[in-house]
DNA sequence: TGACGATTAGGACATTCGTCCTAGATTGAA
DNA sequence: TTCAATCTAGGACGAATGTCCTAATCGTCA
């Protein structure tokens, strides 16, 4: 009866695919069933066979993002062995996803800042998508034997990678990026507070 | 025949200013001539005496958030005569406003974010408003002698308090706010890069 | 084949949006 | 007092929004 069943309804992911990758370069508010149904190719009335409203969709889409995020931090720690090497990884993600973030920001940082605007009950969940990074970080920490300054390290870490995608953001900065990159990867090595 | 006279139309600073208001707690986009209409208790269709678009009322919003911070930066520079006070001054707005960027996030960096997911013209202007921090925490590290490296410590400072001001917003943890005011006070006094 | 549930298309709907228009009120100078 | 410029209120407008409804289509199993 519900869509626990196998291929889960490729049409729905679709539509949950598409509507990610609008939220994140038009943001929630400003992207229309019009948007998503042109990107989709299905009709406009058609979305409420598979979602009971926009907001519906919005879950969706975070928890995706949840499971893609969890799926990228297991392959970190199944490729790395050694926790700093993994905490480079999510470094680089500045990089990787470089001319993303230059264009649209970073998905999770500016997804909860128009949630907070929009006073949206969805804010928590996205919340948690910070959550599952810093819970992921503060391990790292502790495997590298920094006890319970881990947290603390973890949030840095997460603060610093917001702060640095915000101005890459603004100022579009390559160079500010580099420097920035490095600068936190010898941090890594010994962090402080 | 311009608006260069003498008082500024009280009521053209009034939507101004309930506009300022309204763009920073429910964003640019989600805020409607209505909403600024009941704020400031005139008819909708009015505003188009003032202004010629919606842009347009940003635009202003942009000028009066640019001439606010200006003074603002001023007071500080006037009130201490240490540069290391003044960039003290700089790094408390996290204190100070911290009710506020708690709910709202930061002014500047959350326009910036929505402004370019809607790809809007006043980008640019939004930007302006980092660069005119920029500039002035430049000017400071530069009065301490740091020379060269005074430009990169400014985009540092703006950066980390960017990511605090997001993850305030994220999770609501004074705690968090308050250890990264310190640390950044001591970094201050011997600026690392 | 027939039937039934799942899926889709297309449009109606009430509402809200930014914008524009016009007629009345207010103000200040002659 | 008169007159013209300035300001305001209120509503009309077309377009776009999220939501909902209904009829057609598709796929699957008896």
């Amino acid at each position: 009866m519900e869509s626990s069943t196998s291929p889960e309804s490729s049409t729905r992911n679709e539509i949950v695919a598409a509507a990610d990758d609008l939220f994140y370069r038009q943001g929630f508010e400003h992207t229309s069933f019009a948007h998503i149904a042109a990107a989709v190719k299905i009709s406009r009335g058609n979305f409420y066979h598979h979602f009971k409203s926009k907001d519906d969709i919005l879950r969706a889409v975070i928890d995706k993002r949840l499971a893609d995020r969890r799926a990228m931090m297991a392959e970190w720690t199944a490729r790395h062995d050694d926790p700093r090497d993994r905490l480079y990884a999510f470094i680089d993600i500045l990089k990787v996803n470089g001319a993303k973030i230059r264009r649209h920001g970073c998905p999770i940082g500016t997804l909860c800042s128009e949630l907070a605007k929009l006073n949206h009950q969805a804010q928590n969940e996205a919340k948690g998508l910070f959550t599952l990074f810093y819970a992921w970080l503060s391990e790292q920490f502790t495997l590298l034997g920094h006890g319970p300054r881990s947290g603390r390290l973890a949030m840095r870490l997460l603060s610093e990678t917001q702060g640095v995608a915000t101005m890459f953001n603004a100022f579009g900065e390559v160079g500010f990026v580099d420097l920035e990159i490095s600068r936190m990867k010898a941090w890594v090595a010994e962090p402080t507070l």
